[in-house]
DNA sequence: TTAAAGTTTCAAAAAAAAATGAAAGTTTGT
DNA sequence: ACAAACTTTCATTTTTTTTTGAAACTTTAA
């Protein structure tokens, strides 16, 4: 019993440190995917005071990740009855953690990344075979992250897609 | 034409930042994306000694980043007849390089992260509600991630399959 | 209206990541 | 075997990013 106890404590960290890991190796900042891994896995509502120990950070530092992932929309407050302070949830469907995700990310640094893509591609070169390469390349990259960018916008539609989920089965084998 | 030349350099300038910008956002490093970016571009192979001039970065950084492209095979040494020194050329085909990035972050990233949430989740939990709910969702991510990796993994089988093919055509409206 | 309970902000400090550059190491032609 | 031409390494420095914490702010209940 009391193994048990220390073996779940010590999976639970186990699991918010590699996600903290994982996040920061695609420019997510640490503690904010830390934070939340935590409330992923939290069965009840989490306040800040608790984050804070849990994860031995400041209050600063988990008040501005928390909106940072309020802003992204996949953490929500939540106010209990007779309660002053508030409590944090995650978004625990992972479909919609992931749609959420891709559509931040699309927003904050693809759309923008695109313009000046379009941009740089549209320079005027009927001159030397330089200028042709670099027009030629960008234009095609504009069409190929733009592509990709469809393809995750269309994940929303995706799971109402019988086609799609039968292809899914398919390439798994 | 002076004008066009300026413009020229100009536009690179402008791709080569941003693609250093968007690397960055996606825990690439900046100079990494950047140098990828210049020979993307980049018409005739590019000697070391030209990407320090342009990025206007040392031998040092140049080299370990040229070497890490390298290791993610999306940048190839190349050698010139009568030349000592070595040259450099970016895979330029598109898919080709979202393959390899994909294949190495899954290996790097989303295999060692996989191993961790398998064992986190291998707990033995008849106890409380916490652990319950602990198990149940690392093991949701488990399979979640695995999906996705999967997906990327087949993305390589993907450009020979009709069917996708039609199916991305038909997604795209 | 006040004070208690709580949250947010932001300048400054700390930590982490990236870049430098000089020394060590390679390779090639003679 | 030598030296010239070039590349790599890694301890140190610089830059960037993240974190802290104390002051300012907000909300609520009496």
């Amino acid at each position: 019993m009391y193994i048990c106890l220390m073996e779940f404590k010590e999976a639970k960290n186990k699991f918010v440190q590699t996600w903290g890991a994982l996040g920061s190796q695609w420019g997510i900042n640490k503690t904010m995917a830390q934070i939340h891994a935590l409330l992923m896995v939290s069965h009840e509502p989490v306040s800040m005071e608790d984050i804070m120990e849990e994860l031995q950070i400041s209050r600063g530092n988990a008040s501005m990740n928390l909106r940072a992932l309020m802003d992204w929309g996949i953490v929500y407050k939540e106010y209990k009855a007779g309660e002053r302070r508030e409590f944090f949830t995650a978004e625990k469907d992972l479909d919609e953690l992931a749609v959420k995700i891709s559509r931040e990310r699309s927003k904050r640094e693809i759309k923008p990344a695109l313009k000046i893509l379009k941009e740089v591609s549209s320079i005027q070169s009927d001159n030397t075979a330089a200028e042709k390469h670099f027009v030629n390349q960008t234009t095609k990259l504009y069409d190929f992250v733009l592509q990709a960018d469809n393809v995750l916008d269309k994940i929303t539609e995706y799971k109402d897609n019988w086609l799609a989920q039968l292809l899914v089965k398919f390439m798994k084998k």
